[in-house]
DNA sequence: TAATGACTTGCAATCGTTTGCAGAGTATAC
DNA sequence: GTATACTCTGCAAACGATTGCAAGTCATTA
């Protein structure tokens, strides 16, 4: 890298000024057909590229953006990531991508490391302590991915969790299930709050009375969404949820295993509908019935609205976007089995 | 990000020349102790960071490294990005990462884009074509994950990949499996040559002959995993493997299917062993016999090796470094049948 | 008293681009 | 032939930090 070449020695074989070179490449309009063909001849031959980090500083545009998620590892943020490389790519834009880690304090520093890279936007899936820590990019353009951090007049692209929980657990309802449980995720986080409420619109729908102790906070893990099933599934059968719905797909593991440690089968002593579609839940026996999100789709989608954003100007009204959840029917719920009884009865 | 302050209004406040405040962070010994407080404490109280751009420009260091990558959402490369921005936070570095696909243009391009931001340092999972394309960056310090590039002299650090096959297959012949196959990787990469050469081993200490027919190419993802197994498991009886190892997670899933399809049951029709771990291996009934990598450590021993040599100097000998793979036995594999049979007429 | 040295500080050049301004050259209109 | 417009190019000043060099202060030493 020692044998970067610059503007003065393309300028230099060229026989024009540096300036010239300048042009050839940013305002091509301005320059002579024919030098500029020379110009960038020259320079394709001896490789060379602008300096971004000079033309950034110069220009006071980056052409680079952040990204700041959660946790890589989960993979629909990895999903998330894909979307937004891809984006930005696709425009020639660069970005900076920092892990969370769900953490507030690792917010805060991913956020002054980028401020210093001079982005020009940024993509945040905010944690509960994002309204605090984003006062610290002053009027950067932000999108919130996923959630929203709360800060009112946001931009957000997310998906439509009321609705896809509803659609989860009307489907339990119509199967009969009257003791449905819920393992959701910590409440101050928005996505869990949407997903708590759809649930609760599914059960007044079905004109089935909401009871606290049948939804049990989780830590989006794992081990969290098996504790939090452990604690609805070990209680008397009379008073045992027959369906599970659970608040995300590493917490939808927990709850499997939960089950699987107090010898339920799945679907006939349990139902469960998890959200986030997964590579194991098409693979596992039976396969899990899940609310879908379409995580790249959404990521590309917030990532073009910034860049549009950052090349067209502020807009007045703030961006607002919801897509779709995609409800997939699988293996992993059926009628609760008093149900069945009933039935068998009713047919007598 | 318009309220961006620079060192001269820090300077300005501290009534010092902007040399001194820029000393003030970073050669705290040339500055009096006093002054220094002084200058820091403005500094801070305005919110004062020092833009990044500027003085990798004016250093020609960047503080930050590349990081190429085939594809973020396989799992496993997940944990390689985590490792390395993990590694590379804890000394203050930024990384820039790229997706390549295992596309060798989208590598370049990488290459390219990566070259303008002035990075001191490369960690590359490398594509086939990356001989080529390596030769772009000049004399940046590159350091190959996970796999070879073929390029002599290079830095790599992977894992046992010969070793963690030979572990996995010898484990089926002792079970008495004879016709063991294999779905093995594009042989153009490095790691898919390394474990058929560990397959080979393993069936050469037992005395198998090796058949070339019963390795079967995949293109590492799912569907060519399922199309390579679909061939080797719709043979005659007599002549299908009554074992098979699989070259990574992905194919793995494929060959599941592919078993499935056939109506074969696992592990009483067929043996199952993967490379890589993952979710669903642990979770799947039966749970998956795996070989497991250390992924994280993998990266994050890759990131400090590159930094050391960063701001150690150049080593004179290559660093060449592997980590040993984890086999992890589950109840995927068994005997298979006629080995079974055997056994019951000696007892007789 | 003058000289030596240690310790602080400031000046100004520099990193590689971009860009406002002005000047040179050519073409068009009167 | 002169005025006007237009096209193209170069000069030189930015962007925000770092750093070699020189100069200033002060205490110590001969």
């Amino acid at each position: 890298m020692e044998i970067m070449i610059d503007v003065d020695q393309v300028a230099n074989l060229a026989q024009v000024s540096r300036a010239t070179v300048s042009r050839a490449f940013t305002r091509p309009d301005l320059v002579n057909a024919k030098t500029r063909e020379r110009v960038l001849e020259i320079a394709n031959q001896l490789g060379y590229q602008p300096n971004q980090l000079a033309s950034a500083l110069r220009r006071g545009q980056s052409q680079s953006i952040g990204l700041i998620i959660s946790d890589v590892l989960n993979p629909g943020n990895a999903m998330l990531v894909k979307g937004v490389q891809d984006a930005a790519a696709k425009r020639d834009y660069t970005v900076f991508m920092f892990n969370t880690d769900e953490d507030s304090d690792k917010e805060r520093k991913a956020l002054e490391s980028l401020r210093s890279h001079m982005p020009q936007g940024l993509i945040i899936m905010p944690t509960a302590g994002a309204q605090e820590n984003l006062s610290l990019v002053g009027n950067l353009p932000v999108i919130e991915l996923d959630r929203a951090s709360g800060i009112k007049g946001a931009h957000t692209v997310m998906v439509d969790n009321t609705g896809g929980s509803r659609i989860a657990v009307q489907h339990l309802t119509k199967l009969g299930h009257k003791r449905i449980g819920m393992v959701a995720g910590s409440l101050d986080i928005s996505t869990a709050v949407e997903r708590h409420a759809g649930y609760q619109q599914a059960l007044a729908e079905a004109g089935i009375p909401y009871q606290a102790n049948l939804v049990q906070i989780g830590n989006h893990r794992e081990d969290g969404g098996r504790l939090a099933a452990q604690n609805l599934l070990s209680r008397p059968a009379s008073e045992r949820p027959t369906a599970l719905f659970v608040g995300n797909n590493e917490m939808t593991i927990g709850a499997i295993f939960a089950a699987r440690d107090l010898g339920l089968r799945i679907p006939e002593d349990l139902s469960i509908v998890g959200f986030d579609d997964s590579r194991w839940a098409k693979l596992l026996q039976p396969s899990i019935t899940v609310v879908a999100q379409p995580a790249y789709e959404l990521a590309y989608l917030a990532c073009e609205t910034l860049l549009d954003r950052l090349e067209r100007g502020r807009t007045q009204k703030p961006i607002q976007i919801r897509l779709a959840t995609n409800f997939i029917q699988r293996f992993s719920t059926a009628a609760p089995i008093e149900e069945e009884r009933e039935k068998k009865k009713e047919k007598r």
